[in-house]
DNA sequence: TAAAATACGTCAGCTATGTTGACATATTTT
DNA sequence: AAAATATGTCAACATAGCTGACGTATTTTA
């Protein structure tokens, strides 16, 4: 039953051309992914932890300040989760003034989210931090490492949702 | 999107190095591994919500299928979880006999883990599926674009953990 | 214009997965 | 013999998902 396989998984770059995949290229990138995920929302949840929230406040802060004025279906939309989830988290960014939300006057159903002087200023704190971490892997990974790694992300992507990346820029 | 403030570019060496790294390029950067990571876990999700199982337990039998043989503690330390969290998922695991533990005979406080074939088959069936979804992203993206994918993953995985990456050519 | 659909919110309860802290047991190391 | 290590367990708690049911305001549609 046991494989012997190494224990620690050395692991090697997949070769060049035709793309010859390997069970252990398809593995490596998958622990990649494990690992990097981890360390890069390590630093924003303890941060966030001083302030009471968790990751989920996090993924609200973030998009409502890359996307200000967004209605919460739009919101819902992204984060795929349920609007009860959702509401938990919203509330009490809501309450505690780090999101404010305004009628759509043109769709009085609608409310549209906009981050506050304080949730901008939290907003600021968690993206400089991750900010910060990217570009250091990007400056050492050089220019056309960091065309690869966008293009496989983007490969990784649902359809539809990749459509929010454009390739250009 | 607003780009009215930029809260962060790397104030260091404005060098001869080519890679301008602006904040919607590192914010780029932020959403990608957001969509690629969920959309890398939706489906082994589903499958192992069918068995009554959820991404703990993919981490577990993933981690010991790839390392057979490695101990809890080991485990512990990929996962950086407490030993209560991982009691809960692994006396599951160990009770509907998806993992077996043979106690290590050189160091008998020590449990050596291991996939059943039950765990094996598990294993398989959520690895294949997310090996096919990586495998088509690196397809499409071509050699070069996986070796950066790679580099650049490993930069943001912290020092101790990126040795288990090593890129021996 | 009445009915249906949409956008949003809320209450209640459940599950999964993380946390601390305390304590126990077996085994190995000092 | 004492200390450190590896593992396990009990209890209590928090975060963040989920389903289902229901309500209200607003817009769209038949």
């Amino acid at each position: 039953m046991s494989e012997e396989f190494d224990p620690v998984m050395p692991m090697s770059k997949p070769r060049a051309n035709p793309l010859f995949l390997r069970d252990e290229d398809l593995r490596q990138a998958m622990e990649l992914l494990f690992f990097a995920y981890r360390d890069f929302t390590d630093e924003p949840d303890s941060i966030l932890a001083q302030y009471g929230f968790g990751r989920a406040h996090h993924r609200v802060i973030y998009f409502v300040g890359a996307n200000p004025g967004m209605s919460v279906s739009d919101l819902l939309g992204i984060l795929r989760i349920t609007k009860q989830s959702l509401s938990r988290v919203l509330s009490q960014l809501l309450k505690e003034e780090f999101i404010e939300q305004l009628t759509d006057e043109a769709d009085r159903r609608r409310r549209l989210l906009y981050l506050t002087q304080r949730g901008q200023d939290l907003e600021n704190l968690l993206t400089e931090r991750q900010s910060k971490l990217i570009a250091r892997a990007y400056r050492e990974a050089g220019a056309d490492a960091v065309a690869g790694f966008c293009t496989v992300l983007r490969g990784i992507i649902n359809d539809t949702d990749r459509r929010r990346f454009t390739i250009d820029e």
